[in-house]
DNA sequence: TTTTTAATTTGCGCTTCGCAATATAATGCT
DNA sequence: AGCATTATATTGCGAAGCGCAAATTAAAAA
């Protein structure tokens, strides 16, 4: 695994993760070398079970040497990811496609640190034994849950759910834990992270992530590398709507839902039938409003390609905004010119994938770990 | 000069721009690699007469080999820059270490594009030969104005007081002026490029740039290299600031001048006696209070190490919002924590430098050209 | 004068990559 | 079938960059 340490080698995988498959002199050319040097980076790729080969069948037919594409080997790189919820915490075993090959969930009754973290620990492990795989096959574990950073890096703050834990160092508090090396960062900043690995950013240069959760999170990706700014904490939009105020928040959400006399006690409970009653109709205007507003301000600071939405917010309420944002002539006062485009998160409905991307983005990203 | 073509040349010029005269030493050490190789990168630059090395005089009456330090050679890197107002423009020629050595302004009589471009070009021209100096030792030649850049790259909508120009194309439409290669950007960017060449932010990572003239501008830096986001409109902070509604610009403190019934009519004008009368001081005090939401703004999006403010308003206005800012326990509702460091530009007061810092800056920094 | 110390340089070998030549595997032509 | 043509991939060679260890240099201290 010791090509994962080459930059030559990691531009080349970011490619054909992006790319799809592709052949060595496709690749030559989107790398902007010779054929000869990608043929001696993808030998070692291939040595090292990291890439497998295939007959293009789009080729057939046509003469010259038939080209041979390139994929990533899915059971190449294997990551475990672990999402701790307020009330639950999912784990996984994920491969290099991200494509999950085993899950588990539980609710979290002892929210003692040392008492959950056996429990998840143990969750990972037996994962790892049914699939019949060794924890040194993995490339890390990652773990993600909703919080801020603090200004001590990698220490993340106490979440209001978990007022008990102490304040979390991911490399010396969570590694007893687990039989790899292991990695933390917030839930909106692992999705991202999903997106950007398996989703719908593989090959967007510059975009911001909008994670409507029960709070309100976000990540800035820059030339395919998550920036992650001071403490940690660029793009964290929350903190542009005060608690104070109503918000785009799933906890908001609920909120309206409890005062409509609604049923819903939960983002996934929220039926067809609560979207389409009144206050729910006027909560999604007034969100449309809001996400306007922040659109304007991540256009105006980061001007990215695209702002992707994804959370926890019901399906058809993250479709029909980005069709209102979509098709928004302005996003505000003095704004005209091109929107960034409005993309649908596509992998955000697993948490713990994010979670799990984590360790893979890290030691496959030419500009990470 | 083909040493600037190469990564690790760049890399040790910048750091010699910012950490001062070091030694091959602390070079090394710098850019974590053997001192054989800094040795090595070091000679070329030598023979190139890019540095220059002299005596440490600190090094006296200690034991070993004395260390000899490294600098940039001034006149090893020559550069010209030019500024373009509505009503006057401003040439200079300026050296690797942003010295300007020689500059010519003049007024705007004739606003047609040709006849100001023949005048531009041979203000730069006189002043190279006045210095003794051929064309071909530049490593460019900056333009910079007032205006925002269009969705085509590289080229600047036209600004509203120089409506009978085309739309500006910076390689095709500047060239036939200038014996040396022409870049252009807007001014607020520049500027920011002289804070990151010469200025205050040689060594501050991530900063973001507020950029406070008659309009309203700004640029991101990330890690070291200007980051211009789609369409070159990154941290395009004036149009977070609807022109309809009061705002933190330049022509807002002219018009407010002007209401009070104070006599400048220009923000050079602007005397001491000016800012003591009311209607300033509350025009200062509702500036604070927007540059504070910018500066969360800020802080919530990019999460910089530092905010710098620069422009032609006066100085002691700087001042004093550098330091109101500095003080504020909190940048807006629900903010806590450490604030991003505020910064007053020291490279801002003749905008032409900002124009010649950008061939500079193409040329050497590692990021860029 | 010799020793010690610290900064720099030199020699050697490994690795990476571009360039040009070569190999390979398919189709098309006669 | 046999040979030309074509497109893709591979190999061999040489140049460049850099780490490592040994050597060199210029100063102070013994």
């Amino acid at each position: 695994m010791n090509t994962l340490q080459k930059p030559s080698a990691r531009r080349l995988i970011q490619l054909l993760r992006s790319q799809g498959p592709v052949s060595r002199l496709k690749l030559a050319d989107l790398l902007d070398v010779q054929p000869s040097t990608v043929t001696r980076i993808v030998n070692q790729l291939l040595d090292d079970g990291l890439v497998v080969e295939e007959a293009d069948p789009n080729r057939a037919g046509r003469r010259g040497y038939p080209s041979k594409l390139l994929q990533l080997r899915p059971m190449g790189l294997l990551s475990a990811g672990v999402f701790i919820d307020p009330e639950r915490y999912y784990t996984c075993i994920v491969n290099a496609l991200g494509e999950v090959l085993s899950e588990e969930t539980s609710s979290i009754t002892d929210r003692g640190f040392s008492q959950l973290m056996e429990l998840i620990g143990a969750s990972v492990d037996r994962q790892t034994r049914q699939l019949g795989l060794q924890p040194d096959r993995f490339i890390g574990c990652g773990i993600s849950y909703p919080g801020q950073h603090t200004s001590k890096p990698g220490i993340v703050r106490q979440t209001q759910y978990f007022s008990e834990w102490p304040e979390i160092d991911a490399s010396k508090d969570f590694a007893p834990y687990f039989d790899m090396p292991v990695h933390q960062l917030n839930d909106a900043k692992c999705a991202c992270l999903a997106e950007l690995l398996f989703g719908s950013c593989r090959s967007v240069r510059n975009f911001n992530y909008v994670w409507l959760s029960h709070g309100i999170g976000g990540a800035a990706v820059i030339d395919q590398s998550l920036y992650l700014g001071k403490s940690a904490s660029a793009a964290e939009f929350g903190g542009l709507f005060p608690k104070s105020q109503p918000r785009p928040s799933g906890s908001d959400l609920l909120a309206t839902i409890k005062e409509a006399g609604l049923a819903a006690d939960n983002l996934e409970h929220i039926s067809k039938a609560d979207l389409q009653h009144e206050s729910i109709l006027n909560w999604v205007d007034r969100v449309e409003q809001q996400l306007k507003w922040l659109s304007l301000v991540i256009t105006r600071t980061m001007s990215p390609d695209a702002i992707v939405l994804g959370g926890r917010l019901p399906d058809a309420i993250f479709s029909e905004l980005i069709e209102r944002l979509s098709a928004s002539k302005s996003l505000g006062e003095d704004h005209f010119g091109p929107h960034p485009t409005f993309i649908r998160a596509e992998a955000d409905k697993k948490p713990h994938l994010g979670a799990a991307a984590l360790p893979l983005y890290l030691t496959t990203s030419p500009n990470a770990g």
